[in-house]
DNA sequence: GTAAATAGTATCGAGTCGATATTATTGCAA
DNA sequence: TTGCAATAATATCGACTCGATACTATTTAC
């Protein structure tokens, strides 16, 4: 069947890349919440959301998050809204970890952008039916989303009253409902 | 970057689909290794050569595959020849176990044939690259390599000086060349 | 016939993961 | 306004992965 082909293909992929990040001082999961938090807005980089995205706990999640702080790739950064929630915020050391590339990357490089391009859209077309079928939320750009209202050079967003950059309209947000 | 993009797509939806393993009583790695296992033919079902194709290590292999023999889904078979090397075979539960899906096959189970196999053309296109760049062996299929010699029903192994069955020259096998 | 290569395992420490319980804090309703 | 349920994060438990290292059998090469 062509559909457990790719399955294995997909997973088979993702495992070669994995295998690049214990080279850094990194673990799958490590690496994962680490690009999470470098892509996701201010609104999205709390534990919850974080595990959200990765499919995974809370629980386990606020443990992966304080071995990067211990690492110095995060800090945590607590709200003065709700004492409750922490914001991770990726330092500058994270983000030099998180540029690493591995075989997947270099696969990558080696492929002409407009393959790349139909390569991307197929891919993301999957992942919007896997994110239905499994029930997720989609985690979108905030700048695709029903309550983002372009202005200026930003935008604002409808839902939470509240302006944005025009940096954060590229990231990624857990509320992101698409247009 | 489109490349960053595709990286994390094939993350993500690997990391959905292993969601689907928790549920089953497998985790990732041990549901990776059920199906090399099953699809692997009888030259490349031992510890090593699965730890060589998940880009793992002998010794973390040994242990996921004696979990799931506990769970009666694969059975060690030592060879006679050299008694130092083990094969696995999967059992009927094990077989069954792996017929489950998740999220990922959901999702491309709407997707139309013709699609599907573009799909996995570009997926296998681009795992070749990934597998050059990581100096990892292909893994391909046994119909595939350069040593396959196709005769009447099955074939014959120009390497390993073996007759092939019909079934096992459509399998995995470890010392497959390209042709 | 000894030495080196090979196949598999045991063990260690850090960490993931699901599950469950616990602590703070916030929000709502009586 | 008090009281209670919902929420955010964390702690803890047991099974497991993972890299690293050390170890045992067995085979092969010189």
């Amino acid at each position: 069947m062509t559909t457990d082909r790719i399955r294995s293909l997909i997973n088979r992929l993702s495992r070669l890349d994995a295998g690049a990040d214990w080279e850094a001082d990194l673990n799958p999961a490590q690496r994962a919440a680490l690009d999470y938090l470098v892509r996701a807005n201010r609104f999205s980089r709390s534990p919850s959301v974080v595990a959200d995205y990765l499919g995974s706990t809370r629980g386990t999640v606020s443990q992966t998050l304080k071995s990067l702080a211990r690492k110095g790739y995060v800090v945590e950064e607590r709200s003065s809204a709700d004492r409750r929630s922490i914001s991770y915020r990726v330092t500058e050391a994270g983000l030099r970890e998180a540029a690493r590339t591995g075989p997947l990357a270099e696969a990558l490089a080696g492929i002409g952008e407009p393959d790349l391009l139909a390569l991307a859209n197929d891919l993301e077309g999957l992942l919007r039916r896997a994110v239905r079928a499994g029930g997720n939320k989609p985690f979108g750009i905030c700048r695709n989303c029903l309550h983002f209202r372009p202005k200026e050079e930003g935008g604002f967003c409808a839902l939470l009253s509240v302006a944005l950059e025009p940096d954060e309209t590229h990231r990624i947000c857990h509320e992101q409902e698409p247009a």
